[in-house]
DNA sequence: GCCAGAATTGACAACGTTGTCCAGACGTTA
DNA sequence: TAACGTCTGGACAACGTTGTCAATTCTGGC
């Protein structure tokens, strides 16, 4: 795990994202630039061409291809009021003939903000986070600002680096979906006014805005819409306990049991990865022996689609309801019965939180908990066989 | 559509994103730090607090708390040689105590590179793009970059907006991911030294990197496939025909039917909007008639989905290959036979040639086409009814 | 034609970092 | 002890932009 400060021994730059110890460094096409170019800028300006690669016009050559000051060219770029319209004109054809564009980092060094947020998520390739991505990014651009995301892969220790790594880019917010539980290292980050908001899951061990779905209702609800149906033993399978939503889900589909007076076998619960062949394996138990369970509970998309399969294989059918949605569950047979959350709200819900602050919201950090929907779809609704 | 320079009347900054005339500006909670505040820094370190809100340690502060210079907390940040283990001490202890963070946007200012490539692609939230930017953010990571990325949302005019703003963010390379035609935009970014590679579908009116899937070859391969098992008379759905791939699927369909010497009637062609609605009316419009088409080529996973849903409710059994694998196809009954195509080694590719060029590699702009492969899983080798 | 006041313009100093280069401190050798 | 390297540390000037503020040019009214 990398500390939060860097270290000079084996200290890397908290941008040197790679583990290995491969010496991957960016270099631009031109190679590495001898210092003394740097003084070449101030040769004439008609020795430079627009196409000369590697070098980029400033301001500066702006401003002295147009004749003005460089001031003036600032003004015209952001569009500041205090220009003639012929001065304007001679700064425009001078951008466009040397293919001048803004260089924003300067522009941040010197104004502060990077209109730009973080959003740290576990992988961009689950079908949940898509959404979840691309509803904050809608967000950030209404708001004028980009987006840059980054995969944690479950890992706290990748999650840190990400989020410190975010930081050191002066990102003016953060949207965590938290893979770690100890979220102390923000600390002086959100003290220095990085606002930051959790999705999906709490933040550990500091005081921050969150907002999560209802996974402790929404298994409660799953369960209990399983028991209506005549289900006794109900097996559920989880995600790694470590994880917040593993947890609240397997609450509730104790409490629903709990509810019912019905037992649980703790051979019907099965925490850990959701990895297909420990699902796998952990379904057939529950589906063997004398008394096996004749509905399942999986704890969310990954492990639902890893049930289904193994539901396909079987002559007898099993009842199921899955925790999220997902695409085409209404087209298997039967329909795959779900607890549906709305990534894409949970999303929208932590950009708006997370620019009212930036916007100088000053309220103490809240929980926002979205509710869930059970959609019946048939798997749901079979009888124990 | 935005000019590829800024002008004044109506200019806004590139990370302007919005297009609403909101003012929506980005603003840090303190509010607007009055410049003369900006001295506050000179004050002794003592009198700065690590959790004042809004403010950062800089190195300058880390050295005066230190009782070191400048150069020398620089040094133990970026782990110099040179510093005696006493002093690093030192260093790290004030680093510690002030919750320091170096500023990633002063040091790109100074070293010209931002470690960080853009990813410019249609929509995040679809299952095709998420495993293809995920490979690409494992590839940047593995060279030690992040990731920003956009959705243009299949607008043009969006994408080169994004694409200017990472430009303008001096992001270090781009993978586009094209909605537009014509990208000459770009020329003076690419001679900057922006090293740029498109993705899925070729660049419009430049020459650059481009990798793409055979999209010709696998369309031509579905039809053909759907010949094989009998048909005649075989529809083909796609998206609009300003997009590449659609153009090549359909050329694809054109060149299987004519090389089985079948004719195709204009009706059972449709190309245009991926929505729902057009997408049914389409395939029922194929599917009625008197000489109704007995199979369909679907030319992506969003239409795809789509027509799975139109031959789930009805009775006369009709055949279908889709472009584009998706998940849980095989759980459908009959599963679905696609054209697959691997996002994630198109994503892997794309960075993998863009890295080359960013280390350095100099060679022409070139063309990779990665194979697409038929995977029969029964709704492609239904017999025509 | 002259002056006040407004509008335009540009010089300059930050922003926080890193590269260069020089000044001391220290240890070694003759 | 003097002369010589080597090692450490720091002063300083960039990087490209924007805020301040003063200088300059224009305008209109007399």
């Amino acid at each position: 795990m990398l500390d939060a400060t860097p270290r000079q021994s084996g200290y890397r730059h908290p941008t040197d994202l790679d583990a290995t110890p491969r010496p991957a460094r960016l270099r631009i096409g031109t190679g590495s630039r001898h210092p003394r170019e740097q003084d070449r800028r101030t040769v004439t300006d008609t020795a430079r061409s627009t196409t000369r690669y590697g070098t980029r016009p400033t301001m500066k050559d702006v401003a002295a291809r147009a004749g003005v000051g460089l001031k003036t060219v600032s003004r015209v770029v952001n569009g500041e009021p205090g220009v003639t319209p012929d001065t304007e004109r001679r700064v425009q054809e001078a951008i466009t003939a040397l293919g001048f564009r803004r260089n924003d980092s300067a522009r941040v060094l010197r104004k502060g903000r990077t209109a730009s947020i973080g959003l740290v998520l576990e992988d961009l390739a689950d079908p949940f986070y898509g959404p979840l991505s691309r509803a904050v990014e809608e967000v950030a651009r209404d708001h004028g600002a980009l987006l840059i995301n980054g995969s944690s892969a479950e890992d706290p220790a990748r999650e840190q680096e990400l989020v410190l790594a975010l930081c050191a880019r002066r990102v003016d917010g953060l949207v965590i979906i938290p893979a770690g539980t100890d979220h102390r290292y923000l600390e002086p980050e959100i003290a220095a006014g990085v606002a930051t908001v959790f999705v999906d899951r709490p933040a550990g061990e500091i005081d921050a805005d969150v907002v999560l779905s209802d996974s402790f209702g929404g298994a409660r609800d799953a369960v209990a819409h399983l028991i209506a149906h005549g289900h006794r033993r109900i097996g559920f399978i989880g995600d790694q306990p470590r994880i917040h939503t593993a947890i609240e889900r397997l609450r509730g589909y104790r409490a629903a049991m709990d509810e019912a007076g019905l037992p649980v076998d703790e051979s019907w619960v099965a925490l850990g990865s959701t990895a297909p062949e420990r699902v796998r394996s952990a379904a057939e138990a529950m589906l063997a022996g004398p008394a096996p369970v004749t509905a399942l509970f999986s704890g969310n998309n990954r492990v639902t689609v890893t049930v289904v399969r193994v539901l396909a294989d079987r002559s007898r059918p099993v009842a199921l309801v899955g925790f999220d949605d997902f695409e085409l569950a209404d087209l298997i047979n039967p329909g795959i019965t779900v607890v549906a959350q709305d990534a894409a709200r949970l999303g929208r819900t932590a950009a708006a939180l997370l620019f009212r602050r930036l916007d100088g919201a000053d309220e103490p950090p809240q929980q926002r908990v979205l509710p869930t929907r059970l959609i019946p779809r048939g798997s749901g609704e079979l009888p124990p066989a």
